[in-house]
DNA sequence: GCAAACCGTAATAGAATTAGTTACATAAAT
DNA sequence: ATTTATGTAACTAATTCTATTACGGTTTGC
């Protein structure tokens, strides 16, 4: 199965808030630099408004802003807010409890997959939404 | 996006090999461990052979078995074999170019998300299908 | 040699998930 | 009041998995 890409899409939407330091960013302004229709960006910020992420300004001249400064945005929370399923999903389809294997394989390599995934978590806390602000500027100083 | 299933089908298959200590084992006796078609086991045997991992005796009395000893089976090798898409993976839409988070962001968030999957993956590359078949077997006692 | 058991793979169908679109009630600003 | 925006629901379209069916090819054992 492929990966959501509401994480990614996400992080774009902060970053292009991040850049305007809190002035409010129609839902239509970000839509059009991802490059997409503006309810996914609502959908998507409603979701980082749940998790304290953004808030949002209604009514004319309004719009999303950062609820935080950038340096205490954490992808991590950003990953979090997206509310994707496990990295690695058990299998659909019931293993015969009969068998050694069937009745036991699952919470066995539970174990390993849990520690996989979250030395991946431990990698989104550790960056923040500051940093891929100031890659974009970097990297585009570069090009 | 969701994880794909198959990785932990892969290592329930794998599993039940190491458990019959190579003897030749049938697609229909493992899919009925699994709870699963025989087609889908032989797809996945499919790539678990072309990774080397395995590989089958055709013909009355054939299956499928371990082309190496567990231990040396690590998790990563099973879950490269099933060529799985990458976890975070870009948008499908494209970003405005001529914007300059469009531009740069998802290199710059790349740098991020590469690293963490490296974080995952070296935990699976940590672990190796004695361990699980090990677990299995206590669990098993322990219940 | 022939039948039986089994694999490998392709083709298709069915499910489930995800992204995209449209629509509209509500809220703030002027 | 009118305009501009959000928030959310409902629906459609696209994509991706999993499951199933089918069949040609291989090995074993009589």
């Amino acid at each position: 199965m492929a990966a959501s890409t509401r994480f990614c899409v996400a992080v774009h939407i902060l970053a292009a808030l991040a850049l305007q330091r809190g002035k409010p960013v129609a839902s239509e302004a970000i839509a059009a630099s991802v490059g997409t229709n503006p309810a996914v960006v609502r959908r998507l910020l409603s979701d980082l408004a749940r998790a304290g992420l953004t808030r949002s300004q209604l009514g004319k001249g309004g719009g999303a802003m950062l609820a935080r400064a950038p340096k205490k945005i954490s992808l991590l929370e950003v990953y979090r807010a997206m509310d994707e399923p496990a990295i690695v999903a058990p299998p659909r389809s019931t293993a015969d409890q009969t068998c050694l294997v069937g009745r036991n394989v699952q919470p066995a390599l539970r174990r390993v997959t849990d520690a996989a995934e979250a030395a991946f978590f431990e990698k989104l806390a550790g960056a923040n939404l500051k940093q891929i602000v100031k890659d974009i500027k970097a990297d585009d100083m570069a090009a």
